[in-house]
DNA sequence: CCGTTGCGTTAGTGGGACTAACGATGTACG
DNA sequence: CGTACATCGTTAGTCCCACTAACGCAACGG
């Protein structure tokens, strides 16, 4: 279920939601994701990035350079997409774009310098995020919370 | 990581997406919530309603009849886009709009029998919809995992 | 009586997920 | 060999959702 609950829609105590409403997981993780995704896209937009260029550059570090298609099944962005991201990270040097000559249908993607070092930022940024949005809980049920999530995401990952 | 490596990776297994991706608690919210919105808006459609529907028809049984506004503050549906769905829900028969005889600026939106009927289907189908999303959770799990997010969410509504 | 405030409504913005289709390749197979 | 099929990068466009802007109308308070 999701709804908004903006700052001009304020909801003091007198007009509830009804209590079927605000217990459906379903609700309750939509509406904190919308949290979440403002709070992780505001604090990468300050970064002058979003959460693609994370995605990609972690990607890159980790596996090595790419071609786009490769990127973009192991990021998840959808490969229509991937032309602007990676565009993006071009102009800012972070990555480097250049054909395959083994397959001339091919881009090959290579995370650059400066790319290391912006992912490096990142990580920092986004650890200070996931503390803002997790801060209410106590290390065990971070972890308890992620389990969990991981979990549901799992079955449901398979099951489709 | 050499390219080799990723260069001719087929399509099994191999083809994983980097730690850091995968563990940080606002990506797997995302994914998470997108599989749950899809299963139950799908699950809606099937029964010939939308979330929203639901929102409205459950806020009415529980406090009544009210205008749109007030409607709008119960649901967290934005006033925009009230209009819609109550046009939606009058289509339907399951819900009655009258003006407000002692503000003529207002309707009065009433809940009807044909309302409460389909409100109880709904809460039916929620409820399936709820045990395949929380299939792998044993019900202690589901207990706190509902907590969690719960907390999380109010002390991110609180403190916007 | 007038300014303010709340209401219902229409229109439109911006972003994200996702699809369709294209040209230019590569690969497999008869 | 040639032809059918698959893959890659890319463009365009769909759909849905949260959210904003603005308008006309009516009520309320001074």
């Amino acid at each position: 279920m999701t709804s908004a609950e903006a700052a001009d829609m304020p909801d003091d105590g007198a007009l509830r939601t009804p209590d079927r409403l605000r217990r459906r997981a379903s609700r309750l993780l939509s509406r904190l994701t919308m949290r979440s995704d403002r709070l992780v896209n505001e604090g990468l937009a300050r970064a002058d990035a979003r959460k693609w260029h994370y995605a990609v550059l972690a990607s890159l570090e980790e596996y090595g350079p790419g071609s786009q298609a490769e990127l973009s099944r192991r990021s998840g962005i959808y490969r229509s997409d991937m032309v602007g991201v990676l565009n993006e990270l071009a102009e800012r040097d972070l990555v480097e774009r250049a054909p395959d000559p083994d397959d001339r249908r091919r881009n090959i993607i290579t995370i650059s310098d400066r790319g290391r070092r912006h992912l490096r930022l990142l990580d920092h940024v986004l650890d200070d995020l996931h503390e803002e949005l997790l801060a209410p809980l106590d290390p065990a049920e971070r972890d308890e919370f992620v389990g969990l999530l991981t979990r549901l995401l799992d079955h449901h990952t398979r099951a489709s």
